[in-house]
RNA sequence: GGCCCGGUGGUCAAGCGGUUAAGACACCGCCCUUUCACGGCGGUAACACGAGUUCGAUUCUCGUCCGGGUCACCA
């Protein structure tokens, strides 16, 4: 007989934010079903009316598209199981509650608000009474006939244990004293989140649940539901949850004090897509040869659900960059010029430079695309700077030597019949060569007085064949000048 | 507070009763080098604690401590 094919499901409420915790549950989502040649369904989970924010399906869509996690079926491209949409579904709950009415499992109950209310003051840690549970028939006729606003709620067993089973965390048991008699259905006629989940994934055949371990506590409700039904239990893939540390060193679920956590704030933070996703994929999990760099398509084929971790996970910028970097080198110099563009525009404006040559110069330096202006901010404008910067020990540069050398290359310099990054390179290297000196004591002063500053990307050379003959000189000028020479 | 889950270097993590306890990021040092970086080499650094079980526990059990989650007519 053959397998069931293995259908995931992600989930998401549009609220036009994508909190990195989500993406990479829709990532694993994702994997657990391609990994085993399943179907991913996206259902947009917009019953919350107040919650609604303009554009925010887009938002999902455009997320999605992005990391790469094409679904299957969904609202935009339909399937067999629709409508994908929740707030499409919302007359298919309520008889499913009903029936558990007919049934003895489920009951309505009219208690106010205020009576709820109150009784979570008086019972310390309580909860609801069951006050309705048992009502005669006459009565609850009656209270219908008024027109009382009623929710229904399913009737927990009062007594022993429900136990589950969590494909990451194994057997968990939990007292059913500890489970309430469960609303499925708000007095507004619309049902719960968890009813609604349990219904949209049993008649959407979904059969393996991946979500965060926060639900884990509230994963036998789910059940005493589908037993109710007498429908077959899903899979439960639940994950460690992502935390942030503070500066302080307390630790917490992964919040925006921690700094960006939406999947387009860090895209706005420089980071890559796949750079994300490639992270957020082994914040979790591992695979068994201890792989770093994955493609999703090699994610696909090597998840597997034996390598998620139990404990949560710290998330680490400085990883992140690595892993930005890592993408970043592998690009073409083509690629890498078309990400950086929007960063050169921010220095340079409309102005024509040499981008090509950038990449050259940036693309093994560079971690983060948000530090791309910062680092050819000096090509745009010369900084102001102090003449110490000429001084360096492991140059053998000072105040004495510095205004001799400098004035020697900018003569040379000056003379050169050509302007390009090999002519620059050996007029001055034949300088150093036959003046006897060390390279850097050459190269050190040039470059100070062409960039301003220490720490640039690239060296003198780069820098002079960028800025071009008439700058350079201009700029070597002006080193002369602080120079006294 | 009750219940549930977790606890290997600063971080991500491998490990499934016997290991010199991997690897990666970060950090430090050296080399290379026209700076920084890249690259190469090397280094610092961990099984929360206490009892068991066992010939032997990081691995199994229990307790303690610590961390997190959850207890809605929110999703």
């Amino acid at each position: 007989m053959a397998e069931k094919t293995v259908r995931t499901r992600y989930a998401p409420s549009p609220t036009g934010f994508m909190h990195v915790g989500n993406l990479r549950t829709a990532l694993y989502e994702y994997l657990v079903a391609k990994s085993q040649n399943g179907k991913f369904v996206l259902r947009i989970e917009d019953t919350d009316r107040e919650r609604l924010v303009e554009g925010a399906v887009d938002v999902i869509y455009d997320t999605m598209k992005l990391a790469g996690l094409k679904h299957d079926e969904g609202p935009d491209i339909g399937g067999d199981f629709g409508p994908y949409v929740q707030s499409e579904r919302k007359d298919m709950y309520l008889p499913y509650a009903e029936q558990l009415i007919k049934e003895g499992k489920a009951y309505r109950c009219f208690c106010t608000k205020e009576r709820l209310e109150k009784l979570q003051e008086d019972s310390v840690g309580g909860g609801y009474d069951r006050h309705c549970r048992n009502l005669p028939q006459e009565e609850i006729d009656r209270l219908l006939a008024e027109g009382t606003p009623y929710v229904i709620r399913q009737k927990m067993p009062i007594e022993g244990s429900t136990t589950f089973t969590d494909a990451v965390f194994g057997e968990i048991t939990v007292d059913n004293s500890e489970l309430q008699d469960q609303i499925l259905i708000k007095t507004d006629g619309y049902p719960t989140y968890n009813f609604a989940n349990v219904i949209d994934d049993h008649t959407m055949g979904i059969t393996h649940v991946v979500r965060g371990c926060e639900y884990l506590s509230s994963t036998p409700k789910y059940n005493l539901l589908y037993e109710a039904f007498g429908w077959e239990i899903p899979t439960y893939i639940h994950l460690p949850l992502i935390m942030g540390k503070d500066a302080d060193g307390n630790v917490s679920k992964l919040s925006k004090r921690h700094g960006a956590t939406g999947f387009y704030d860090l895209i706005n933070e420089g980071y890559l897509p796949q750079a994300i996703i490639n992270y957020i994929a082994l914040l979790g999990w591992c695979p068994k040869d201890n792989q770093e760099i994955f493609t999703l398509a090699e994610l696909e084929k090597e998840f597997d659900v034996s390598g998620i971790s139990k404990s949560p996970s710290i998330f680490d910028y400085d990883k992140l960059s690595w892993f930005n970097g890592e993408y970043l080198k592998a690009m073409t110099p083509e690629e890498f010029t078309k990400v950086c563009m929007p960063y050169y525009k921010k220095v340079f404006g409309d102005k024509e430079m040499p981008f090509e040559k950038f990449a050259d110069i940036l693309q093994k330096r560079t971690t983060k695309l948000t530090d791309i202006p910062e680092m050819l901010g000096f090509f745009a404008e010369l900084p102001e700077y102090d003449k110490e910067l000429f001084v360096n020990k492991k140059s053998k540069t000072n105040l004495e030597n510095a205004p001799v050398v400098l004035r020697e290359a900018y003569e040379r310099l000056k003379a050169l019949p050509t302007w390009d990054n090999t002519s620059i390179h050996d007029c001055l290297i034949n300088m150093a060569v036959e003046k006897e000196l060390k390279n850097g004591t050459v190269m050190w002063p040039v470059r100070i007085a062409a960039a301003g500053k220490t720490v640039t990307p690239g060296g003198a050379v780069e820098i002079l064949d960028i800025l071009g003959r008439e700058e350079s000189l201009r700029r070597l000028e002006i080193g002369l000048e602080k120079l006294g020479a």
